[in-house]
Formats: structure tokens, C-alpha cells, sequence
DNA sequence: GTATTCATGTCCGAAAACGGCGAGTTTTCG
DNA sequence: CGAAAACTCGCCGTTTTCGGACATGAATAC
């Protein structure tokens, strides 16, 4: 696995890959931290391209990631994840909405929980997922970093608490 | 992984390694299958060296074993599978002569459990273990089997059941 | 003698707890 | 009166916890 770790707006991003495609994406402040991250070799040529997108994500050059991706996790989470990526630039789903278009309507805690393990935040916009009454309810890297990237895409309407 | 598979005396045993050593000894009736064993691939060759030591202990002609071993299991597995490789062809150790020697002289049942999951029967020597009565209370491949090893070995006074 | 109890590491199944929710109901204050 | 918090309960995948069962044997309790 190889990885490399670099500066952006919201802190020190590091992101792992292997000859699948991308497996973690870490922020600063990580809950659920990868386990056997001390075998990682550092290789910022091999994590050159994912390394652009992401600084031209924040610099709002770029509204869209294409990569490969390879995340790890049950079927059930795979599904959550999938739907997140077709949740488009600037505008936001609700856990709700989420958990029908995986199939389990009823399923909203489960997506939830699903949704805070995605292993690669920004680029699976996990932060465009909020409550059904518009409260942003919860986000690995805190509330306000979540609130921050809706700002930097265009979303006004969100609030923090209600 | 390689693997062969060749008739004996007691019938056809599988055999499994890779670059480390042999990670598998399989019965005809084996309780603990290895789950990946579809995945092996026969080379003939490379398990030359394992065959010829065991078709030589069933002719009588090899009483101890000069292999690379890499069983995979617990520490306490582990400690408990390198205590059985020093019991010599013919004799017996009881259940806790074993657990004394690997230094938890009260965790006999725990002992018995680990001998049950042996990877690599006959050379690592788990049919040398019998009961402090002198029963041989239990064998993977079958009591009858386990009989049929000691009388082998020249134990003559282990018996059935008691 | 015979039955019961306990010690020990591991696995396995069952059961319970736990969430980045949401809808419905009740309380709380202007 | 209302609108907005606060509370309750159902939902469901995942994680954690717990209780037995084992390839036993020694020590008590009758």
C-alpha cells in the first residue's frame, strides 16, 4: 500500500492506494483510523493524480473526482457508498432519500452508520448527505469541516443546529 | 500455495505449502477443511521433499521429520504445536504434560482444544498425546486412526476406551 | 467409588447494544 | 394559538458481549 500525505485548506489530507485503486482517505482529526497504516511506504508519485484532484477540489477548479476507487467494506455499505458518488456538486440528500435509492427504504439508521465508516470522504461526498429537516447531524471529520465544504460547493441553506 | 496429494497407507493425504514451509496436512476425513483449498495449485515437485518423509515414516524407515513448518494459529496455538514437535516417535505425553510444558499447567482443556486444530498432523505429532489414564480420548481423523499410529510407533498399552 | 466443580484459550451462535435517522406526539413559551 | 424544541418509538446493519462447548484433569463432596 502505498501513500502520501500533503497540505490542503482543511489540514493534512493522507491518502493510500493500491494497485486497485484508492483505499483510505484520512483527514487530520480520523475516528476510524486504519489499522495497519505503519506498513504503508510513502510514494507521491504513485498518489500524483489523486493528489491534483484533490487540491484542485479546493482550489474549486474541479467539481468532480475521477479515479479508481477501491473501498473496503460489507455489500451493504458498498451499496451506500456506490450511491454517494452520484450525489452531484452543490446539492444534498437526506439519509432518507439515501436509503431508498440503495433499496432498504426503511434502513436510515443503517445508512447512516454506513456512511460514517466511508473510507474516502470528499471524494465519496458523504458531507452531502443531512438530516431530513436540513440539520447537518454528523460528520467523521466534525461538524464544521462538513459545513465547510457545503459552503465551498454553494450550499447556503444548511444549518449547524436547529 | 502447492499442493500434492498421495496414497498412504491410511489413505490419500493432502499436503500444502508455500515459499515459508508447509502450512497443511490434510486427512481423507478431516475436520477442519483449509477454507481457501480451491484456490491451491498441485505442483508435484515443489512437495517432493514432504512426500518422500512421510511415505518413508509409514515404511518404517523415518521416525522424525526435517521439514520447514509454517502452521498458522494463536500464540497460544502456536507455543502449544511447537511443544508437541519435541515428543519422540514411540513415546506419549498426557494432556497435561503438555500444558505444563507450555507453561499453563492449569490450561489443560485449552491444550486439548489447540491439539484438536493441529494443522499438521503426523509431523507435528498430535497423536502423542493421550489422556493421563492412558485413553485416547480424541483424534481429528479418528480414534481408529490415531490407534493405528501408536501401534505403529510401538505403543502397545494406550487402549480405546476405558 | 461416583458426581460436581473449576481452571483455560478459542470458536461459534445468539442476543443485545449502538448508531451521522425520521415521523409522530407532547411540551414549552411567547 | 402557533412554532419550535423535546421526547418516544420503530427501523436495520454492524459491533460488542455473553454463554456454551471442547480431544482434560485435579480437587472436593457425598
Amino acid at each position: 500500500m502505498w501513500f502520501d500525505a500533503f497540505d490542503t485548506k482543511i489540514g493534512v489530507l493522507t491518502v493510500a492506494m493500491d494497485a486497485t485503486g484508492i483505499r483510505h482517505i484520512l483527514f487530520p482529526r480520523n475516528k476510524y483510523d486504519a489499522p495497519d497504516r505503519d506498513s504503508w511506504k510513502r510514494d507521491a508519485n504513485a498518489l500524483r493524480e489523486p493528489r491534483e484532484q484533490l487540491l484542485a477540489y479546493f482550489d474549486g477548479t474541479r467539481t468532480a473526482f475521477d479515479l479508481p476507487l477501491a473501498p473496503a467494506g460489507t455489500p451493504f455499505q458498498l451499496n451506500v457508498w456506490n450511491a454517494l458518488a452520484q450525489i452531484q456538486f452543490g446539492s444534498t440528500w437526506s439519509y432518507s432519500e439515501l436509503a431508498t435509492r440503495v433499496g432498504s427504504p426503511k434502513a436510515v439508521r443503517a445508512v447512516g452508520a454506513a456512511n460514517g465508516r466511508n473510507p474516502l470522504p470528499i471524494v465519496l461526498p458523504c458531507h452531502r448527505v443531512i438530516g431530513s429537516d436540513g440539520s447537518l447531524t454528523g460528520f467523521g471529520g466534525g461538524l464544521p469541516l462538513k459545513q465547510f465544504l457545503l459552503e465551498h460547493e454553494g450550499v447556503g441553506q444548511a444549518r449547524l443546529a436547529l
